[in-house]
DNA sequence: AATTATTGTTTACCTAGGTAAACAAAAGGA
DNA sequence: TCCTTTTGTTTACCTAGGTAAACAATAATT
C-alpha cells in the first residue's frame, strides 16, 4: 500500500477524532457539525441539496439529520413539493453557532499552524489534482 | 469550515469507496485489506501490534480480524503469553495476495496518475507537516 | 385520464471508526 | 505468598460511511 494513501487515511482519522474532541462540549460530532455549517451558509436546504453538496449518500444524511432534529439543532419544514423536506437551523443552533465557529477556527489554525499560506495552497492544489 | 479539511474528508471518502470497488471481486473491504497487507509484510502480528501500527483502536481491529477469520483469510494462534493472540495469514490469503496486489497497484497509479513523482513527494511532505 | 418513469426520502442492513468497561493473564511489590 | 497493577483482548454501545430496496409524490408519456 502506497504510503501516501496510508498517511492520508491516518490523517483523516486523526483530524475527525480531534474535531470530535473540540465539538464534544457542544454535544456534537464532526459529521453533525458539517451539516449544521452547511445549513448556516445556505439558510435552508433540502435533504438532496445537503447530500449532493457534502458528497455523502442520502441515507447517511437522513440519519444524521434525524439525530440533529432530536437534539434540537434542526427542524424539518414541508415544501410545496410534498416529497421534499426542507431542513433549517433552530434558534438554539443559531445562538450557539458563533461560539462553535470560534473553537473550530482555533482548531483549524492549530492543525495547519506549521504550514505557510503558500504550503496550504499547494496542499489544496495537490488534493484537487488527485483523482476524485 | 476550511475548504482544505472539507476536501481532505471528501477525498478520503472517495478513495475508500473506490478501493472497496477494487476489492469487491475478492470479497474484501478496504479496512480488511489494510490488515491483510499489514500481515503480509510482518509475517505474524499480535492484535496490539496491528492496532498500534495502523493507528486504529483495539476493538475495531478485533472486530475486523474476527470477520477475516470467519472468511478464512486469517487465523489466530496462541502465544507463549496466553493473553496475546498471534494473527497470521492463511494459505488461501497467501495464494490470493499477488492477484490483489496487482489490482491495488493499478488503482493507486490511477488515483495518482496526474501527479508527478515530485508532486507526490510534496504531497507526502505536506501531510506529514500537518499536525497529527 | 391512466399508466409509466423519475425524484425525494426513508428503512433495513452491511462495514468501520470511537469510548467505556469487563475479563484473564502476566508482572511487580509488600 | 498474596495483593495490586499492568497488559492484551474482548464485549457493549455510540456515530458514520456504504448499498439495495421500499415508498410517496411528482413528472412525463401514451
Amino acid at each position: 500500500m502506497n504510503p501516501l494513501f496510508h498517511k492520508l487515511f491516518q490523517q483523516n482519522r486523526y483530524l475527525t477524532n480531534q474535531l470530535n474532541d473540540v465539538l464534544q462540549p457542544f454535544g456534537l460530532f464532526s459529521s453533525q457539525w458539517t451539516i449544521i455549517y452547511c445549513l448556516a451558509q445556505h439558510e435552508t436546504m433540502t435533504l438532496t441539496q445537503i447530500w449532493r453538496y457534502i458528497n455523502v449518500e442520502a441515507p447517511t444524511v437522513t440519519r444524521t439529520v434525524n439525530r440533529l432534529e432530536k437534539l434540537g439543532w434542526v427542524r424539518r419544514i414541508e415544501g410545496m413539493d410534498k416529497r421534499e423536506k426542507i431542513i433549517a437551523l433552530t434558534s438554539k443552533a443559531q445562538q450557539q453557532l458563533p461560539r462553535i465557529l470560534v473553537e473550530i477556527q482555533a482548531f483549524e489554525a492549530q492543525m495547519l499552524g506549521s504550514l505557510t499560506e503558500e504550503e496550504q495552497r499547494q496542499f489544496m492544489r495537490l488534493l484537487q489534482k488527485m483523482k476524485g
